[in-house]
DNA sequence: GAGTTATATTTCTTTTGCGCTATATAATTG
DNA sequence: CAATTATATAGCGCAAAAGAAATATAACTC
């Protein structure tokens, strides 16, 4: 799974917005998301291979962190689209100018 | 369709990708992404459905282009995981320096 | 107005993905 | 070691989405 399909699903962005808060284990997410229990951990089965999220072991429990970097390619991904954005703004800025 | 979900396939992702040259009518777009025209104007159909793109009558043809800010809530939801990361880089800073 | 071009819509099949329940695994406690 | 707790996996039903083919619509050309 790729981050953009990743962070397409409401219930994966709650679950990274969760975990920005810091480390988790798993039982908490599933309190916090009004999910299954069985549900959270496909979810994050799905965040760890998309990059988004990474896991450790704490006795019986599994501790879940966000995973630095793990929105690189959809940071890159967006970079081109800032400048084309930029750049708009800046024609848009230019033609104002000329009408005043 | 969320922009969240717009972005998810990669011929979606094509097609904004492909729209970031210029606007351009429907059928430049089927030439250049590898999909049938039907395929094609459903894809552009979700797209405008994001926001993302926005369509205008010239003719017989229908010329796409991106919609600016389409992309804004996307961004808006990244800009704390900015931060995060910002916080996580500036605390392995500190400790290094604490370290020297 | 008949034929042609550009695009959209409909319909269908297939696949994918979500969320659930039930069950399995693995660590912990008494 | 039996019981409990924490988490993962398996299996299922269903809804959504993707892709293709066929058809419809609308504009343009002769």
């Amino acid at each position: 799974m790729t981050p953009f399909e990743a962070i397409a699903e409401p219930s994966r962005r709650a679950i990274l917005d969760l975990l920005r808060e810091g480390e988790q284990p798993a039982g908490s997410i599933v309190s916090a998301v009004g999910m299954s229990q069985p549900g959270v951990s496909k979810q994050l089965k799905l965040l760890r291979e998309a990059g988004l999220v990474s896991m450790r072991a704490d006795g019986q429990r599994r501790l879940y962190r966000l995973e630095p970097g793990g929105l690189a390619d959809l940071e890159a991904w967006l970079l081109p689209y800032r400048r084309f954005w930029a750049r708009r703004l800046t024609a848009l800025d230019d033609h104002l100018e000329r009408e005043q």
